[in-house]
DNA sequence: TGCATTAGAATGAACGTTCTATCTAATGAA
DNA sequence: TTCATTAGATAGAACGTTCATTCTAATGCA
């Protein structure tokens, strides 16, 4: 997830977003990160410049590594509906596999504490143009109904948002084949006559 | 909102709903709340344990408020697509017309500084348990896939979400008749063969 | 007068950040 | 090879500020 850090910028992100997802941001103070991550605040304030710049690199990190996972597989060959469920099902997955990452991106894509300018290079190199994209092909061949793709996917990217957050709150289970179901109610809702 | 509470504690919850918005909890200080709402910081303490308690009985209210108001249209008579057509429609409707209150339980539902207990008794007054039903009683009739019913009104709470969001944030409208496609779009999505 | 309410100063703890001293390792002149 | 020099990295105490909360005195209604 860190790996274009060194060593101790590693330690400092991966600690505070441990410890953000266990007890908040006000609760998350450099005192805590310093003691968990073992690097003195001295060194944290060698390799950054604040706290806010602490959690806005851990937004950026976070975005763009997922972002990347989820655009290798919305990207590769296939009919429409294929590059759609292997793209879902990398969302799926990435959140799985990194709940912190997911759940944290969740908490502060709307927070004020994130700049809009970190908010905008993140969604770019994100996964949401792509998928727009491909939602307006599936449009254009009439294999969607006629509406704001954009829209669409958002509404979409919220059913797996909600139906991950049930799973992480032990409301539901995750299994493929239901993974394989919620990608096919989607579709099946968008989907013409 | 907050009809069930006197001058002071109005004053109170409603400048805290308003800078928690605009600040995040940790820049939304009591001297803050003091400020704005102008009630003194000692008439603040006389009416409210501390500022946890405020957001909790913040959290409380809102969630009561919404619960009751989706809840009566969910529950009058009819089919059961009116029934789950109405429900939706004022599950946007509020959150449409206290846009601030939609915000803070979005941010705070899975936040550890909201009382597990208090997430419970929300949860009870909330109007998650009657849709529940209603999606268990269109299985039941073969309207919708065999699949659980929990699962599935949560995925379509995160669409109804996400929806709100982008039209919070400016990325689309929110038309009566975007309302009802989006709406439409979840019942195909949920419905059989 | 008596009592609930209010105002706002006071308090002490906790915070983000800075500072100073020390450590480490690489460099290069002798 | 040796050792003075240097630059970066690290530790943790210290700093000033801000915070949630408490306290004391004043207010106003019964």
């Amino acid at each position: 997830m860190f790996e274009s850090y060194n060593k101790v910028q590693k330690a400092v992100l991966e600690t505070t977003l441990s410890i953000i997802i266990r007890k908040e941001l006000q609760a998350t103070s450099m005192a805590l990160i310093a003691k968990e991550s073992k690097v003195s605040t001295g060194s944290i304030y060698h390799y950054f410049s604040s706290k806010e710049e602490i959690i806005n690199e851990l937004y950026t990190a976070i975005v763009t590594y997922n972002g990347q996972f989820v655009q290798e597989g919305l990207n590769r060959e296939g009919t429409i509906r294929e590059r759609f469920t292997r793209g879902w099902e990398r969302v799926i997955e990435i959140s799985r596999q990194y709940p912190e990452g997911f759940q944290f991106i969740e908490q502060y894509s709307f927070s004020p504490y994130i700049y809009e300018d970190v908010k905008q290079k993140a969604y770019n190199g994100g996964w949401c143009a792509p998928m727009n994209k491909l939602y307006a092909e599936a449009m254009e061949q009439k294999l969607f109904r006629a509406m704001d793709p954009k829209l669409l996917v958002q509404m979409h990217y919220g059913s797996m948002v909600y139906m991950v957050k049930s799973y992480l709150q032990g409301n539901s289970d995750l299994t493929d084949a239901g993974i394989r179901e919620a990608i096919e109610v989607c579709w099946q809702g968008a989907s013409r006559g």
